[in-house]
DNA sequence: CTTGACCTTCCCCCGTACTGGAAGGTCCAG
DNA sequence: CTGGACCTTCCAGTACGGGGGAAGGTCAAG
């Protein structure tokens, strides 16, 4: 499997899966013999659960960190389990900071909408916010 | 005001200020003779602004926005308001994906939490993510 | 007079996740 | 045998909001 078929099986680009693996996240690729890269089939499966791991807001390091793990069969599970937990907390603090963000928005908005614009000069307007 | 002063009194760093002057969201300081940045008292509540614009999640560019219309005197009443009422919609979407992502995330840390670590050998732990 | 804290400009660097493009090699159809 | 689609490496850049540190000038206290 050349590096343009994975791309495509795995909804990527090519730029992007040498990128991943220049950053640790794929091994390097076996190549054939002019060159090109050929790729298993667990390849699919790999960049699958990466993308999974961005899609559960996990940064490429930290995916890194796990496979990493797994590759070397050291027990993950904790790890795996921590990660989580931190990205739960990461997340609740994220959206109670985006509650405060909105209330403070929003009062803005209101004093800016309820201000008249015809009545507004310019000098004044940058007070709403 | 040496520049000093002002980091201190706003709560920010001389890095950040002549980093705001060199993007354009101060203008260029008055020098005393021997070329130290001097600021006057506005130069507080002008910061004070920035850092309400940066709280309520506007980039520096739209900051920068702002104050360039308010300088140059055109009725920005709208524009503020335009630019509130997008930061409400894109604060509302973020909400909403960390939603999404949090039920994801918890979902898998269920999963890998119920799976007794001591029974989860290496090359079965990333089936959780 | 020296020491230390401040100020200046300058350029490069951090992390994040890629993306663009140049210069060159390879493969397959027509 | 030629053209286009693919592959290779490498360098550089995007956007964001600054931070590090060098080399040098200035100022006030002791």
């Amino acid at each position: 499997m050349r590096i343009g078929e994975l791309a495509e099986a795995t909804g990527t680009t090519t730029k992007t899966l040498r990128f991943y693996e220049a950053s640790g996240l794929l091994p390097p690729a076996a190549r054939t013999s002019v060159g090109y890269r050929d790729y298993g089939e667990d390849a699919v499966g790999r960049l699958d659960f990466i993308r999974r791991g961005r899609a559960a807001g996990l940064t490429l390091a930290q995916i890194r960190d796990i496979l990493t793990v797994r590759d070397t069969g050291h027990a993950p599970c904790g790890h795996v389990r921590q990660l989580l937990a931190q990205r739960l907390d990461a997340i609740d603090a994220q959206v109670a900071d985006l509650h405060a963000l909105r209330a403070t928005v929003a009062q803005l908005h209101g004093v800016a909408t309820n201000a008249k614009p015809d009545t507004c000069p310019p000098e004044q307007v940058c007070r709403y916010l």
